[in-house]
RNA sequence: GGAGAAGUGGCCGAGAGGCCGAAGGCGCUCCCCUGCUAAGGGAGUAUCUGGUUUAUCCCGGAUCGAGGGUUCGAAUCCCUCCUUCUCCGCCA
């Protein structure tokens, strides 16, 4: 959510702001409804005021013992148009709101203008894309005679865009989680939390996925509301929703895995092949919380601990920023993380770092205390993956792959593989 | 799933239709006093929001788990929901 009062000051600036984003701000209807809101918010505050003050009086009067009738007849009909005034306004701020809950975040200065990811820019490469000296497969081709990955038995137990994975395999994905979660645990300084997959709607709000995306999510059939949580993002963001943390509390980091369950409305045909894009998939997320002036460090900081993920596992990979009509709706600026894959000869989004600025703080109500104004004040989110674990096993695989079909595991992950050096087909 | 109890400021806790945004205590901040320590005295100390502009000040409005309702007036009465606790049942 953007700052109300920046929008009502100015928003025609604000207007010029958002079209870098591809967003259209009805400038004249907004000042029109907030004109209404102004006039419809003072005339009932004034008529609030009214009833209080006779209300008290007859409250007073009746302690005298006075007789309180006639009193009782002068405030007989304003009940009527106060209730009357109260329903009409806030009927006008949930439209405002519904308006201001569907605009995205401003940009930082540094997010390059462009229309979609043709139009990213690349800052940054790491490592040589592999060289083989025999045709690399792809992940499918290297998983499916294996019976490491069997998507047509998961379509049977659910449908398209599932997977069931067996064996060494299936552990070498569990390895990842662990890899991770330790890393960014012990080397990064995260603590590590472990929360529900099923949101309800007020945190997603808070995060900016309702309620303009809600076709992106899986809606649970239930009285309840629930959501099954499309990023780890939701729920630990969340945590901190209408809290008012000291000052020494910041910066907070945390880590999560957690499953993600995307719909993927919109995207049939893409990337139909493969562990690409799933419904479900797994993620280790990293949240920051700071204060407003550390939160651009804080989004360099956040991206070398994913970029560090992928150097250990020694994948070459590519950091871009992402154009304005790309950016994301509730981020300032966002790089993407791109691993290389041999099999696709690309390089694929693997991480999504972001500063978000106030944005989701102040649909949550998350703040600070500001020792200098000993006030409340927004503070800044950050999010990042750390990193998407399907595609990351799709990177190893593809970029460890030996002439046979056999995958040789990355030092890093030996650990967590109970021995096992290379998977054998 | 059944029966009962409860949700009030940073925390504890009073409040039972009007003078209650809310006693009292703890904590915290500032000041005074005491040579230091300990103790004592005084003042202040919720959030959102409108007038209203960058901010202050001032004057309003709203908020006592959430949402509705009754009433001139609701923390207080009624309804629905959520959460927590106790007991029983079930269960990983």
């Amino acid at each position: 959510m953007l700052d109300i009062k920046l929008l009502r000051n100015d928003p025609a600036a604000i207007a010029i702001e958002l079209k870098r984003k591809g967003y259209h701000l009805d400038v004249e209807n907004f000042i029109q409804l907030e004109n209404t809101r102004k006039d419809l918010q003072v005339a009932t505050q004034a008529l609030q005021k009214e009833r209080n003050i006779r209300s008290k009086s007859i409250g007073q009067a009746k302690a005298k013992g006075e007789d309180i009738k006639p009193l009782l007849a002068e405030v007989a009909d304003l009940g009527d148009k106060l209730k009357a005034g109260e329903q009409q306004l806030s009927e006008l701020q949930a439209e405002i709101e519904s308006i201001v809950m569907g605009i995205p975040n401003t940009l930082h200065e540094d997010v390059p203008d462009g229309k979609d990811e043709e139009d990213n820019v690349e800052i940054a490469t790491w490592g040589e894309p592999k060289q083989f000296d025999f045709e690399p497969k792809d992940h499918v081709d290297l998983g499916l005679p294996n019976g490491w990955m069997d998507f047509e038995v998961a379509a049977k137990l659910t449908g398209s865009r599932f997977v069931v994975m067996r064996g060494a395999m299936a552990r070498l994905h569990r390895a990842l989680i662990q890899f991770m979660l330790d890393t960014h645990s012990m080397e990064h300084g995260y603590s590590e939390v472990y929360v529900p997959y099923m949101v309800n709607e007020d945190s997603l709000y808070g995060t900016g996925q309702l309620p303009k995306f809600a076709e992106d999510l899986f809606k649970l059939e239930d009285e309840r509301d629930f959501y099954l949580i499309p990023t780890a993002e939701v729920p630990v963001t969340n945590m901190i929703r209408g809290d008012i943390l000291d000052a020494e509390q910041l910066p907070m980091k945390y880590t999560a895995h957690t499953p993600c369950f995307r719909s993927e409305a919109g995207s049939y045909g893409r990337d139909t092949r493969g562990l690409i894009r799933q419904h479900q998939f797994e993620k280790v997320e990293l949240i920051q919380f700071v204060k407003p002036e550390d939160s651009w460090d804080a989004l360099e900081e956040l991206r070398g601990h994913a970029e560090t993920i992928l150097q250990k596992l020694g994948l070459a990979y590519r950091t871009v920023i992402l154009c304005s009509g790309d950016t994301g709706f509730s981020a300032k600026k966002t790089y993407d993380l791109e691993v290389w894959l041999p099999g696709q000869q690309k390089f694929r989004e693997i991480s999504s770092c972001s500063n978000v600025g106030d944005f989701q703080a102040r649909r949550m109500q998350a703040r600070y205390r500001n020792p200098e104004t000993n006030k409340p004040e927004f503070l800044h989110t950050l999010n990042g993956s750390g990193l998407a674990i399907g595609r990351t096993l799709v990177a190893v695989i593809e970029n460890y792959q030996q002439e046979d079909g056999s995958i040789v595991v990355p030092d890093v992950l030996k650990p967590y593989m109970g021995g096992l050096e290379v998977l054998k087909p």
